[in-house]
DNA sequence: GTTGAAAATGAATGATCGTTCATTTATTTT
DNA sequence: AAAATAAATGAACGATCATTCATTTTCAAC
């Protein structure tokens, strides 16, 4: 998975601007929004706290940027994931495998994307929440396709696809790469799960109500 | 379930503190910890700012005292859940009954507990943390024995575990009873696929991977 | 009903908050 | 190199923060 290559800066105020993304997304990831202040921010950047203003109209625009870039960069590296693709890999293994990578890859950036979903104003909330929306439903047409097929079955796949994202995106609140499982392993186990838990149902029912 | 019946206030203060906790809790819950104010929460229960400190050292004992009373109950509602349980139940089927219906039950007290981790002081966060890793056994207890007595297969209870309760948990963020499924329809959907996701391997497998 | 303790008030503390702005410095364009 | 623009400074703004405390009010025990 290829995550943006950002190009060179062009202005020096690109670059400061970017060090203040980073610097926030570090520090919110941590600490939370509301406990960061601008000028810890500007501190981590090196600048006065009134240089801020040259880059972003508000503290709240910081974390709005840095939200909507976050689920544009998700469902763009979706997007590239698929054409990328071999036509007969199983769609539902391709989504877990994707989901997986990218939310080790940029733990802080879905970290921060789903704790601050209350801090962010009505305006950026709607936007961000539409962009999720479209995340989820990556996953529920496939499961929906698959059970049409007969590959799966999930007795409500919208309701399914909230619980494989939740289990999925949980991955990163307790996984530490190096210590333990690698990350093949955590996709392996993962997969096994997933793939069970919407398979056919085949097997005898368990145990007694 | 039962959910604490709180005996009647023999002293005025033991109401107001009483007060203080709903209100905190409700507001830590919608805006949180740190973009909650003492004054908020003084004007939600009535008081001026200063009378909160007859009851609470500072704002993080309230939190703190939050945090430890939900993890508390929880570990005392399963033990007392436990209890009334009839022998012949599957555990596995008893333990997701119970978690999704006192996550529902309780999801303002479950958020807070989640999302405000990392406003906890270190002393307080390792005892949350020690609570929070109990109830976990409680789950990779079941697997595992449930796997020794080949009811269940999974490569790895631990990391299942987690996926388990991720997946739970995930329940309330987007459940709004009253509209649509009931809560025994989240209950089935749910048990059906940790079933699945637990199942010993009889079916076939699927896809290429 | 009196008394002592508990609880609440109202005002203040110093610190820190996000943001502004006139000015200076650095960079880019001509 | 000069002119124009962008970026950063340093100091300040009023607002709000958690917390303290002397005083007053309320309550519970006698």
């Amino acid at each position: 998975m290829q995550v943006e290559a950002e190009q060179p800066a062009r202005r020096k105020g690109d670059e400061t601007a970017r060090r203040v993304r980073a610097a926030a997304l570090k520090l919110f990831a941590r600490h939370g929004y509301a406990a960061v202040s601008v000028r810890q921010i500007a501190t981590d950047v090196g600048v006065q706290p009134g240089a801020l203003y040259n880059h972003f109209p508000t503290k709240q625009d910081i974390l709005k940027d840095l939200m909507l870039a976050h689920m544009a960069d998700l469902l763009a590296a979706w997007d590239r994931d698929a054409t990328s693709r071999s036509p007969n890999e199983d769609p539902l293994d391709a989504f877990v495998r994707f989901h997986i990578r990218y939310h080790l890859e940029r733990a802080d950036e879905v970290f921060v994307a789903y704790m601050e979903l209350r801090n962010l104003e009505p305006v950026n909330f709607a936007e961000v929440e539409a962009a999720r929306q479209q995340y989820e439903k990556i996953l529920s047409d496939i499961l929906e396709d698959g059970v049409r097929a007969g590959r799966y079955s999930v007795a409500d796949p919208k309701v399914a696809t909230r619980a494989i994202i939740a289990m999925l995106t949980g991955i990163p609140t307790w996984y530490r790469p190096g210590r333990g499982l690698s990350r093949q392993d955590i996709e392996t186990l993962y997969l096994t799960m997933v793939r069970k838990c919407v398979a056919p149902e085949t097997s005898k029912p368990m145990g007694a109500g």
